[in-house]
DNA sequence: TATTGTTATACTCTATAACTATA
DNA sequence: TATAGTTATAGAGTATAACAATA
């Protein structure tokens, strides 16, 4: 037995990544990163950056007036503590506000604002062109296929199915 | 055009994520969510816990005796600011040690110790194998698909290819 | 007793820039 | 002048638990 005198690898090209090679969340956790930092450039000054949470709440109270936070918390996968947070300071921007609910008053409701609503609609071209583009060097029909094996697992996992 | 009257949806099965529907990034950025989660709860206790960093670190200083940190950091895509930081980490542990390179007096090459190495090997059990059962419930044959997709993103994203 | 949302805290990650030492 | 790594800092996100009000 003898030391290993392999010089170490200097270039990416070099790397095995073990046992990662084969396992889907390490694909997930590093693309993550990669994808979430150029959505950030491209959302740059808008108001809505880091963290998935704003985003599909604009959307989603644009397009279910009335929605309560602890509905959204869950699609975004938040407690509502970090929820309560996102709102606050979506509310301090002026792109949704709060009401009480009159059924229950332990419950709210959320409404857009005209702010809101504006930005939301940027938000619909922006978030799907980066995401096309982000990947575009996937060919268009294995995107589809990605899309349509994670669309089924996020459901799972909020359960929507 | 009247107010509308619709009560807004209070059921995840009634809800119409918008756009995001066929947004590759939304799927990857929400699932990465849950999945990191889970994992650090698997490895609850073990060291290595929150951001890929540490686990493909403590893999890729096993597998690269004197390896550099900068190449590391390219390859789980953060700065070298906050590569050093997770060494020294990792250093404290006792899971890794450095050494200046005798080559070039800069630069620093990476060595695992007894400990790091005896993690390493419970990783390469549970990490692989966490990702198989978080995504159980998606088919085998489509796993693999998705891994090999994203497989190739990564590589591209690193410059691996 | 359970649920909705709030508050407080401590920890981690992130991004940036300025810095040193060496090449 | 460029590169490897360090340090400092400010801002965000995360996790947890305890809390108030209502149902």
């Amino acid at each position: 037995m003898t030391k290993p005198t392999a010089k170490p690898p200097t270039r990416p090209q070099d790397i095995d990544i073990d046992v990662l090679e084969d396992t889907l969340s390490f694909y997930i956790r590093t693309i993550n990163l990669a994808v979430s930092r150029d959505l950030d450039q491209r959302l740059e000054g808008l108001e809505v950056a880091k963290g998935t949470g704003k985003i599909t709440t604009l959307l989603l109270v644009d397009d279910y007036p009335g929605i309560r936070p602890s509905l959204i918390a869950h699609m975004i996968m938040r407690d509502r503590s970090a929820m309560g947070r996102l709102i606050d300071q979506m509310e301090h921007q002026g792109l949704i506000r709060r009401e009480v609910s009159p059924e229950d008053n332990r419950a709210q409701e959320l409404y857009i604002t005209e702010a809101g609503a504006a930005l939301a609609e940027k938000i619909r071209e922006i978030v799907p062109q980066q995401s096309r583009d982000f990947f575009s060097f996937i060919p268009q029909d294995e995107q589809a296929l990605v899309i349509d094996i994670l669309r089924r697992a996020y459901r799972r996992i909020v359960g929507m199915s």
